[in-house]
DNA sequence: GGACGCATGTAAGTCGTTACATGATTCC
DNA sequence: GGAATCATGTAACGACTTACATGCGTCC
């Protein structure tokens, strides 16, 4: 999936900026499983406004910069589920650098591999509270992806955080249950080397 | 992390040819959180050779190409330990078409959801059984990365695996709670529509 | 004063994927 | 006969990241 179709589907919720795009990938619905950065968000919506998929209204602001707010248009509306139709899934992909090294614990320091997992268990525990559906979204994105008109989430999008909180509370849990005895193993394993 | 530490790392456990470095990504104790292709690996590892980090010895074979069995060499085992104490581990990612799909399930046919989750789940069963630390690791590679000289996986690897077991569970657990009050929900939504 | 949030955009460069090229063997 | 596994390698291409460029406002 492209930064385009990707764009696109940010899009099918509500109209928004640019930046607006990004935050819903950076902390929003989107956090856990897809990312997109600024340097690629905006070439991408130039080429879409190229193609006809959206169109954008240039918005003045007092106190701040102007925006471009950005829509889709039906050509795009309809371009973006014939995608979903025709695309088969890529396969997931999940890269950890911290799961990574913790796999050579053995050769590091006792506290780092603690701070390790604690990170680990930190990133977490922000992402949980990054796709809870029910509670903030904070104030901004009264519309956003996958809400209707009266700000509940639609099916689809609460089945999908569901799924992301669970797979967090499953991490955490397992780390509140195990890292005490990998950490006793490794201390008790660099002793016995001594 | 790049390809040439992955490299380093996948040889920290054992020698291994290029072939074998990608199967460890692609099967192996790595599979779940961290992938490498063939295109990347093998220009890798000429650049560590040239680099000193690792050698290689070219080991002929009866009826099977020739291949080049590659080893850390003292520099390449300090500079791997040197760069894992260095670097601030990136974030997590994880990408997944699938579940972006799936956040639009209001606005597809009720049949490709479920195919997109029963896919999902497919997956994720594959991925527990490719991880799972104490099974088979198939015959190949006896001394795969995180195995001492018994076959026993380190402490460091039972806990990342274990972890990845934990996620997949708790995914597939998540799927068989909440699959059919979705599909139910949609088709509902749908009936109310027409 | 400096960092951060809002806001857009470009350009250079990295990194990795995909596809191509080759070739023997084994299994269906 | 064709596909898959083993095995290495290159080259083109694409996609994204990073850094740069600009500028105002707010908060500490």
């Amino acid at each position: 999936m492209d930064v385009r179709t990707l764009c696109l589907g940010a899009l099918m919720g509500s109209e928004a900026t640019g930046y607006e795009i990004r935050k819903m990938f950076e902390d929003g619905t989107f956090s856990h499983f897809q990312i997109a950065s600024l340097g690629s968000i905006y070439p991408a919506l130039t080429k879409l406004t190229q193609d006809g998929m959206v169109t954008f209204v240039e918005r003045e602001q007092e106190n701040r910069p102007d925006k471009k707010v950005y829509q889709l248009t039906s050509e795009g509306r309809r371009t973006f589920l014939r995608t979903l139709l025709q695309t088969r899934p890529g396969e997931d992909r999940y890269r950890s650098d911290i799961l990574f090294m913790l796999t050579f614990a053995e050769e590091l320091p006792v506290e780092l591999t603690e701070a390790l997992i604690d990170e680990f268990a930190a990133r977490h525990e922000m992402t949980q509270i990054q796709i809870d559906p029910e509670n903030p979204e904070k104030d901004n994105c009264p519309l956003a992806h996958g809400r209707d008109e009266n700000g509940a989430p639609s099916p689809g999008c609460r089945f999908v955080a569901g799924l992301g909180q669970a797979m967090c509370e499953a991490t955490l849990d397992f780390i509140r249950r195990n890292k005490d005895g990998l950490i006793e193993e490794l201390r008790t394993r660099k002793d016995k080397k001594t």
